[in-house]
DNA sequence: CTTATTTAAGAACGATTGTTCTTGACTGAT
DNA sequence: ATCAGTCAAGAACAATCGTTCTTAAATAAG
């Protein structure tokens, strides 16, 4: 096996590219143009491996909540998908729920989840940098 | 005075028909097309009145805050222009922050906005519904 | 070497984006 | 009736959107 041209980037390493992407400038805001870009990855190439920008989309959301949801108090990306898609794309919906059932276990209490996310969003509104 | 045609359309009436677009569909999500359909307005008005598409998105904002914030539960605007536009537009951000004041106030104590801001969020990952 | 298969590069696609221009309709004042 | 000023209708704009097509490069097997 291993036949024909072997690939020459790491998939995961776009994925996580997109990811961060993602989480900084919403999925509307992300350009396919700047996904080739950040991740460096021709995008005929990201369109053999994801389909489609949703598809990416969902690989870097998915990454998101099982490889980078516990570390710091980063629920930027959490949130963006949960205010912008979750109502539009159903899989993005049950990716939110899993990922706040995640915080959820790790944190004990549900209250204490929820207090993380109400505060994320007054933080968004406080000490402005524009991008 | 009052010279010239007169207006064809209630400005009010336009930009709250524009803020229940923005809540639900978001800021990138929502095209001028969009906008000019549901307002029934002219473009060409629509710019004449605002001066461009984040003209009456900050209308609209502002019309949200001012008018329909202590309504009901719906946090949804807010939630959507603090994810998605405030961290890329300062104004924005500053609405933000000068509705969860409000909210704050009308609440009593910062904790319950907070928890509400966070169970909203938890909301959108629940029961769905396509659009 | 050929053949089969997979990936890469880049141009190109139609569609949609936000915005503006042109033309004409309507109004109050001279 | 003429003028000046505001608004409306619709076509048109360049730019960007997400996606696909064409062609060449790279590998494994026969």
């Amino acid at each position: 096996m291993d036949v024909g041209r072997p690939k020459g980037f790491d998939e995961e390493a776009a994925v996580a590219a997109a990811a961060e992407l993602f989480a900084r400038r919403s999925y509307d805001g992300t350009s396919v143009d700047d996904l080739v870009a950040q991740t460096g990855v021709h995008r005929g190439s990201l369109y053999k491996s994801f389909g489609s920008k949703r598809g990416l989309y969902l690989a870097a959301l998915r990454h998101y909540v099982d490889r980078e949801l516990g570390r710091a108090g980063d629920l930027q990306f959490l949130l963006l998908a949960a205010a912008e898609r979750a109502a539009v794309d159903e899989e993005v919906a049950s990716e939110v729920a899993r990922a706040i059932e995640l915080l959820d276990r790790a944190a004990g209490s549900e209250e204490a989840t929820t207090l993380a996310l109400g505060n994320k969003i007054r933080e968004l509104g406080g000490g402005r940098g524009d991008s």
